[in-house]
DNA sequence: AATAGTACTTAAAACGTTTTAAGTAATGGG
DNA sequence: CCCATTACTTAAAACGTTTTAAGTACTATT
């Protein structure tokens, strides 16, 4: 009944009386073709329901038109949000996204993903997956020269590498510095795990803010989650009976935050006034919360934004055979005040 | 320096002293090799750090192994649930994902991201933006015809169409019934915008349920929110305006259900003893609100890895040039109580 | 009227695989 | 010792494009 027989370049410059070639320049534009030709070649391509076959257009190119995305942790809030934005930008430049994620973010072993971005021949790669642990390691000069062009995202500066992210420790200045401001003299910090180079560059934030303020580092006022409201619950319980003198807290997501508030209205604290809160990620739940919280909101989506300007730049030098710059680049954050911190 | 000459098959054959094809065979496996010579070119392979190119394999076997997947809303909660669901087993099937975001999931002209998805020669379609307005029109039986199997997500049953989703309206009588069985007797509901079609069955199964326990359709008790908190805040404020002796909210997803708790706050209304509410999403914060939140709980990682599975044996059967027949599958969700709605 | 230049077209050669059909060498049976 | 059979190998032909180098037909110039 139905032959299904795909219908090629050939078939239609058969159709148009015309060479495979004549209709691949209208196609791409690339060269001129007469006015005549090009109209009866555009009216053969209609009737037949022409579809060109990017495969074989990207085998002869040796380009795919295609980013591989390797990310992780997509069911939360951040993650999704920049992959959002990633695939924005992909579509103004054209790119379409292959996406891998890796279950296990902290593994080290990550070649059987590259290798198949490789093999499907992908123009560049984007990393979005959390830096952890060693899960870094990978990267060394001999496998990137064998990569398509990398830009990683939410990582320590690296000479050898382009990276994109938020700046984290700045973040974290925002929020202590304005429970300072509040009149807040006791900080205490419930951080994310400290394998996760952010959990490290958050703390080291907070450290820095008070040390400006005149105070000196304090172990009793800091407290490991693991980035979940139930290790923020706790990491509150734990403080207030290490400290019961505190009177802000910097949670470093606004997970972790959420616990906080559900361990303060049990413990019997108000928020603000008895202990000031601020979060970190500014999730959208964040402003209906009761208090609605104060938290550092990322512009994550302009993190992925720029990751694909950045990798488009990287992805166009070495085409012309240049070797493109490592850059890389920092992203502000900016502070949401909302009620758990204003004492008004 | 680095001639960066990438190395074919034709290459690993040359110095495996083999021809191009034997090398191909050791790679498919599909035929036998001789030991000796397999080893050989494994070595070769090895040493010159061959890798395929699966754009070449693609065009001649007309066959990408990779499924494109359509989604939208991807910030949210359960889109990047579900995209989490769909990687996870195509990774299991060998699939690569092609991911097609849509920015406006209400826009009915999807033809360019389906041509270009078709234009790469993907193996399969997942099609999993949310039922809204008219964004159905485009599926008919000649377009369908044109493109390679397209599994749905979130849609209403058709015959024409498979479809994987969970069970809206169940979904919502669980949180009614459940409600009911609390001893609350007028239970208002905040529905999602009404041109979506899982924010109507989820009306309609509030609905049934009150219609099978006696009660007649009260349009007193109907609020139209948009998903968003404020949504659900303003959405209380209204019904309690018409209706103060309501006893119990079903909000259609758990954003909308913050802003109800929010606005009980302000009203004085004390949830559950005044007021039970309940949500639908069970997002991760559901369950460290205050008081924390009964909701709706859906597979959606399930809806992911069923969608895959029922994709994979419609490519398996049309490559065999069968005819697959179209299912429906709905999902059914799980009630999860919390302090919202247990009077105890 | 010959030459040069312009403006398109085209046949053929890639691109890097897999598959087909044919070939070869070794083994076994009669 | 010949013929089948088995067990691999291989050269060549796809797959569906783009690009290169070579035409071809005009027009403009000398």
């Amino acid at each position: 009944m139905h032959n299904r027989q795909t219908i090629t370049i050939i078939d239609v410059a058969r159709k148009a009386k015309v060479s495979a070639g004549t209709v691949s320049n209208v196609l791409t534009g690339k060269r001129p073709v007469a006015e005549p030709t090009r109209s009866r070649i555009l009216t053969a391509i209609e009737e037949l329901g022409y579809q060109p076959n990017l495969l074989a257009r990207s085998l002869v190119n040796r380009s795919s038109n295609s980013l591989g995305v390797i990310a992780s942790g997509l069911e939360y809030y951040g993650p999704s949000r920049t992959l959002v934005g990633i695939e924005s930008q992909a579509n103004v430049r054209g790119y379409s996204l292959l996406l891998d994620l890796l279950h296990d973010p902290a593994a080290a072993d990550v070649s059987a993903v590259l290798d198949d971005l490789q093999a499907r021949r992908v123009d560049g790669i984007i990393w979005a997956v959390h830096q952890i642990g060693r899960n870094r390691a990978w990267i060394v000069p001999e496998r990137l020269r064998t990569l398509p062009p990398v830009v990683f995202l939410t990582m320590e500066s690296q000479p050898q590498a382009t990276i994109i992210s938020t700046d984290n420790r700045f973040g974290a200045t925002l929020a202590v510095q304005h429970l300072l401001d509040a009149g807040c003299r006791q900080i205490a910090i419930i951080t994310g795990p400290l394998e996760w180079w952010e959990a490290r560059e958050r703390l080291a934030g907070w450290c820095a803010c008070l040390a400006a303020s005149g105070q000196e580092y304090d172990a009793t006022l800091v407290y490991q989650g693991d980035w979940t409201a139930a290790s923020g619950e706790q990491g509150l319980q734990q403080l207030l009976a290490r400290r019961p003198d505190i009177d802000a807290i910097f949670a470093c997501n606004d997970q972790m935050a959420l616990g906080v508030l559900r361990a303060c209205h049990f413990a019997g604290r108000r928020v603000p006034q008895d202990l000031a809160v601020a979060g970190y990620d500014n999730m959208p739940e964040a402003a209906y919360l009761v208090p609605s919280l104060t938290s550092v909101r990322q512009h994550l989506a302009d993190v992925g934004r720029t990751a694909v300007e950045e990798l488009h730049t990287a992805i166009a030098a070495r085409s012309q055979g240049e070797a493109s710059p490592t850059v890389t680049r920092l992203i502000a954050p900016e502070l949401i005040v909302r009620e758990s911190s204003s004492s008004s």
